[in-house]
DNA sequence: TTATAATAAGATATAAAGGTCTTTTATTTT
DNA sequence: AAAATAAAAGACCTTTATATCTTATTATAA
């Protein structure tokens, strides 16, 4: 559905998210901690993100990224197009570069509405829409560890 | 969203649903030809379809994939879960193999509802039920060659 | 008994994912 | 103000997975 690298840039803003009030800096090394992305690959994605404008960064120590109340009106669909681009919202289930209303698949009228419905869930999800909800604790943005997490590598 | 692999099976198996009535049988190297997919990739979908007995096959002159009564039976579904297992069907937006309603992550409640739609679509098609459709000529299963095919290789 | 077409195993190419190292920039600390 | 340090930015390399190609085998109809 969503490459490796769009779930770990989904999944690192909304940890940013949860974890940046007022300005307040997460690190890279923090976020691949706690969400379980190798250390280089969340670096290189969070990258994308500032120089994108959805995120913004602080080098030097203290350091980090965080959320400005221009970043907080994005919503994860901005996230979703800087990294895969707009395939998931209109790319045909079969991979037709000339399906079309003029030229549909035997998919296409049932995948356009489920295209748009998925759309509309990125697109409505906005950061500062979805701030409380992620601090109330409800909701989860990392595995288990220990018994679940089957292979689990040291290191 | 589907697998490149998952894409040309699908289109395979219209394709031999609209071309193959009463037990005809279509060649690999027709597929292959009309869908734009690689001949030995085509043949080797094909061999998992007809080992999980989606479609029937026959050796020899004149041989080739058709479908049974049997085969007509068969939803697209089986063919997705055949070759992508059943991950767009339940696997976490996120990638979360620990998300579920006690763990929810924060799209979880969303995309519920899209992957059963998803799967309502491909569970709903069956081949027997698209088979007069396809004949109609209303749908189409290949890009239109010339102006459009941006990269074609000659080979 | 020959040509045809599926079956099968395995090799190669390409793309995605993950890792190493160096550079730059900002913040401390002295 | 200068030096030390922390953390992002960036270039580049390795590994792994996916996609594609090569070659050989087996079955069957004519």
């Amino acid at each position: 559905m969503l490459s490796k690298s769009c779930e770990y840039a989904l999944k690192s803003i909304l940890y940013i998210t949860k974890h940046s009030q007022n300005l307040e800096r997460v690190g890279a090394k923090n976020i691949s901690d706690d969400l379980d992305i190798p250390y280089h690959f969340a670096a290189k994605l969070l990258q994308i993100l500032a120089k994108a404008d959805i995120i913004s960064s602080q080098k030097g120590p203290n350091g980090g990224f965080y959320l400005t109340a221009d970043n907080l009106t994005h919503s994860l669909a901005d996230v979703v197009f800087a990294i895969d681009g707009n395939g998931i919202f209109v790319d045909c289930i079969l991979g037709l570069k000339t399906c079309s209303e003029t030229r549909p698949c035997p998919l296409h009228y049932e995948f356009i509405d489920i295209k748009i419905k998925i759309a509309k869930v990125f697109e409505d999800t906005t950061l500062d829409q979805i701030q409380s909800k992620l601090l109330s604790g409800e909701f989860y943005l990392n595995n288990l560890n220990g018994s679940c997490q089957c292979e689990r590598k040291n290191k």
